[in-house]
DNA sequence: ATAATAACGAGA
DNA sequence: CTCGTTATTATC
């Protein structure tokens, strides 16, 4: 049933006129008659007979083009529960709205072509239980079955060539386990001057060899469109579909069929791909995990790492969770044992990481006389000069203004945290006591954990303008900008000068020359739990574009080389700053090592749903704090092992009050981005 | 929204 | 104790 009041999310049973008997298959869409109003649905199974007493007939089926399949469908379920959310806005998510037109297109190629599979059409006899028994993947040994049948396929079992993963001791093995149809899972952390893209496409190529499909997610549509041309080098045109939000409603519902028809068995796209019905699925795969674009803005909020690891989970799928930076979740996986890790050698890391350094971005050292720009310290600026002389690209990495506020410890500038539920703590206003923003308790006795230091400050905030001086400071030399109005894919090798937020640095040919990272502070400082690791993230993925090596690659990063994101981007060590940040939340009881979820909306409303909601006794409820026009919030915490009960407990509570028509929304979020 | 059902209270 | 009315709940 396509309504999303948790309180209706369930299967209801209908009668099937014989009129519709043919096209009534499993995964069609229909609409039905409910609660006296025709309402959209999905037909998930038929049956021979119901409990339910007296049933209504199906008014209609919207389309015979199953477009859920039964591997889709388990997921969504999975995804649902996980997130404290109804089915049906998860697969809002997972199929995209019907496009009428693109429909009629693909089903008539697909009837035509003699290679489609058999059963895609519209031919109201085929069975669809031969199409899609192997994504349903609970098959103990679907394995082999699968396999006899990709023995038929063209070029079927041609090894990949594993080159281009040798520097990773563990590479070579994943390709192999791809090719052989095992549920290989795998972290992997990229060398610098790393083409992703190229190993993605092994990785894809290799699991295609071996007769099963491939998805694979990433952030935007920069990346996009260089897998979606390392994959087009591997596999050919025409193997493969992207499927994203940004190519509008109909070339996006047609890559949606061209997979679910069976056309193509690959389909890459951002995170609108994460559920895309890919036949026979042998690997799924995100780029760059710790991207906030993973995570996705509608009910119930899941992200597409949760989304396609659980997908790997159940059906013996393998996984592959790649970047240039570790996130902790993905240390987790790696501590857990769920997932590999498939890492270089350090011997092998030194010889590829360019030249890194730190230098203070103290305010009384950057008055270099050499220097045009007083805000740019000297080592960047000679830096920058050196690599122009040698007619090489520069990067500059500006983040982006408009940063959240905190307080920091004046002495050591660790971030002030709450002394009783370690939230972030800020000054209310200019002369306030600081208060914590989470439990709204007041520390007025504030003493730094790190130094006991009592003096506070505020956070710098962000100079974009720094970065726009360099071009006064270098006359004569090229500046180029890439930011969130326009992005750049690529630039030319020469010397040049190119200003870019995070995310938006352009691939320079050949590599920079020299790699600057300014404004440390503004990302190290955010009230934000994720903060160090965003800002190594957003690092490494600047500094991965210089030339490679140490010989005519250099990056220079204005902060303290103390820091440990620092110190992680001088060693290229993400994996050691992942285990230590993993470790923190631990202590700190923070995602991921817990499992917490926000309840957001009116206090009363907020007050009324948890009193309803019967959490697991070791739930431990934290807030409220202020959110956003005059609502509130509340987290909930748990041990991982409670995770499906608390979401349940949420989505039951969510229930009842939906049941009773309370009128003031709630949100419920389950793992949110942003804590504080 | 609307119908079935439970709860309630007044009058016999 | 029964009937009529009103709150509550499920909705195939």
């Amino acid at each position: 049933m396509d309504v999303p009041l948790p309180h209706l999310d369930r299967p209801f049973d209908y009668l099937v006129p014989e009129a519709l008997d043919a096209d009534a298959r499993p995964g069609v869409r229909v609409k039905v008659r409910f609660a006296g109003q025709l309402v959209d649905g999905w037909l998930l199974e038929r049956a021979e007979s119901s409990a339910h007493p007296k049933l209504a007939y199906l008014e209609k089926v919207v389309s015979p083009v199953p477009v859920l399949s039964p591997e889709v469908a388990r997921l969504a379920r999975a995804v649902a529960d996980r997130y404290a959310g109804s089915l049906a806005d998860v697969l809002r998510l997972a199929v995209p709205p019907r496009h009428a037109r693109a429909e009629k297109a693909v089903t008539a190629a697909a009837a035509a072509a003699p290679d489609g599979s058999p059963t895609d059409g519209t031919g109201p006899t085929g069975s669809t239980a031969p199409d899609d028994s192997p994504a349903d993947g609970t098959a103990p040994d679907g394995g082999p079955a699968e396999d006899a049948d990709a023995g038929a396929r063209p070029g079927g079992r041609a090894e990949v060539d594993p080159r281009g993963w040798r520097d990773y001791p563990a590479g070579p093995a994943l390709l192999r386990a791809l090719t052989d149809g095992k549920p290989a899972r795998a972290v992997w952390s990229a060398l610098p001057g790393e083409d992703w893209a190229d190993r993605y496409a092994d990785a894809v190529a290799a699991t295609v060899a071996g007769g099963r499909g491939a998805v694979v997610v990433v952030a935007d549509a920069r990346d996009l469109d260089r897998l979606d041309a390392a994959l087009t080098a591997v596999l050919g045109a025409g193997r493969h579909a992207r499927l994203t939000a940004a190519d509008g409603p109909a070339r996006r519902y047609r890559a949606f069929l061209t997979a679910r028809t069976g056309e193509v068995d690959v389909v890459i796209g951002t995170r609108a791909a994460m559920f895309a019905p890919v036949r026979r699925l042998g690997l799924v795969a995100i780029w760059d995990d710790g991207d906030d674009l993973h995570a996705e803005p509608r009910a119930p909020y899941p992200h597409a790492r949760d989304v396609l690891l659980t997908r790997a989970q159940l059906g013996d799928i393998a996984a592959l969770v790649g970047g240039y930076a570790r996130t902790a979740e993905a240390q987790l996986l790696v501590e857990t044992g769920w997932a590999r890790e498939v890492v270089a050698d350090r011997a092998v890391v030194r010889a590829r990481t360019p030249a890194l350094a730190p230098t203070g971005d103290d305010p009384q050292l950057a008055r270099d006389p050499g220097a045009a720009s007083a805000r740019l310290p000297s080592l960047a600026w000679t830096t920058a000069r050196d690599a122009l002389r040698s007619d090489l690209p520069v990067l500059v990495q500006v983040p982006r203004r408009g940063y959240v506020p905190s307080v920091a410890c004046a002495d050591c500038r660790a971030p002030a945290r709450c002394p009783h539920c370690a939230g972030p703590l800020s000054l209310p206003s200019a002369q306030g006591t600081p208060a914590c923003r989470w439990c709204g308790r007041v520390a007025a006795a504030y003493a730094c954990p790190e130094c006991g230091g009592r003096r506070l400050r505020a956070s710098v905030t962000g100079a974009r303008r720094t970065a726009e001086e360099l071009g006064r400071a270098f006359p004569g030399v090229p500046v180029r900008t890439s930011g969130r109005e326009e992005v750049l894919a690529s630039v030319p090798g020469g010397a040049g000068l190119v200003i870019a937020t995070p995310g938006a640095e352009p691939v320079a040919e050949g590599g920079y020359g020299a790699v600057l990272l300014l404004d440390s502070w503004a990302l190290l400082t955010r009230a934000d739990l994720r903060a160090g690791e965003e800002a190594l993230r957003r690092w490494m993925a600047a500094a991965a574009l210089a030339r490679p090596g140490t010989a005519d690659g250099r990056v220079v990063v204005v902060a303290d080389g103390a820091l440990a994101p620092v110190q992680a981007l001088l060693r290229w060590d993400s994996a050691w700053f992942a285990a230590r940040e993993l470790a923190e939340r631990r202590e700190l009881g923070f995602p991921p090592a817990v499992r917490m979820a926000s309840v957001t909306g009116a206090a009363e409303a907020v007050a009324d749903l948890l009193a309803g909601a019967r959490l697991p006794g070791d739930a431990e409820v934290l807030g409220p704090v202020p959110a956003d026009e005059g609502r509130e919030r509340m987290l909930v915490r748990v041990p991982r092992s409670r995770a499906a009960a608390m979401a349940e407990a949420l989505h039951a509570a969510a229930g009842q009050r939906s049941a009773r028509k309370a009128a003031d929304p709630v949100r419920l979020q389950v793992d949110p981005l942003t804590l504080f």
